[in-house]
DNA sequence: TATACTGTGTATATAGATATAAACAGTATA
DNA sequence: TATACTGTTTATATCTATATACACAGTATA
């Protein structure tokens, strides 16, 4: 079973970090639903191609937050969340990248108008929405 | 001398990348001008409060990238650069952050609407703007 | 029961990021 | 000339991230 997610060499953040986040993300819009398995460690270190221990350092935070639980043998399952977390996190993890991005037109002097202008020509320009 | 810069510590972005970008979105947005002197990498890292390694890392990057020069014994300035290739700079990094922050808001499964009325009450809730 | 999968633990190694410290060389000013 | 700044080099150290490998223990299936 194959899970949607990328990751990004050329990205600073952490590859574990981007797991993390992109798993938490399908738990959270539920496109990964309570009790759904997993792809094992090692099958999605072959998918990502990566190795087992950073597949492994994402699985472990999951399940350290919450997200996620294994068991020895059997495999890796979405845990049961609170529909009102998963909510909350949606909009944190959404507002939180909006607001930076924000930020950083800011700081290349961007004002508001053109920001909303550029955001809403990309935003426009996607094929997937 | 002080740069308008901050490090989000929290960010898994290493630091000297957090200042090298920003110091590019300062001279990109013209905020820093062609010969301006640059703060010491000793009062920049007493400013942020991280080490001389860390602020100098990001000046050898940046002065590798022609964006600024160093002279031993009299400081960092900004170098000369094109305007053409700071407009492309300015455009090439808030396209970017904006288009991740899409890629964040996908990933969750918010719609275009949802993405833009998100986006629309962040844009307009900034005091800054 | 053997095989193929699952997670867990451990080991070794490398690269990157960052801290602190010291010393050297160059510049500027009182 | 001494002092205070500037960048440059070097050293030591620690932590994090990631790779590869191996072995153990548990589960599932033919």
């Amino acid at each position: 079973m194959e899970l949607p997610i990328k990751i990004s060499q050329q990205s600073r953040e952490p590859i574990y970090h981007q797991i993390e986040n992109q798993i938490k993300a399908l738990i959270a819009s539920g496109q990964l639903q309570t009790g759904s398995p997993l792809p094992s460690i090692r099958a999605l270190s072959k998918d990502l191609e990566v190795s087992v221990i950073t597949t492994r350092r994402a699985y472990q935070d999951l399940e350290y937050q919450g997200f996620i639980q294994t068991l020895q043998g059997k495999g890796t399952f979405v845990a049961d969340i609170n529909p009102a977390l998963k909510q909350e996190m949606k909009h944190d993890s959404v507002s939180q990248a909006l607001s930076q991005a924000i930020d950083t037109a800011v700081q290349h002097n961007y004002s508001k108008k053109q920001i909303k202008e550029l955001f809403q020509s990309l935003l426009d320009s996607r094929g997937d929405l």
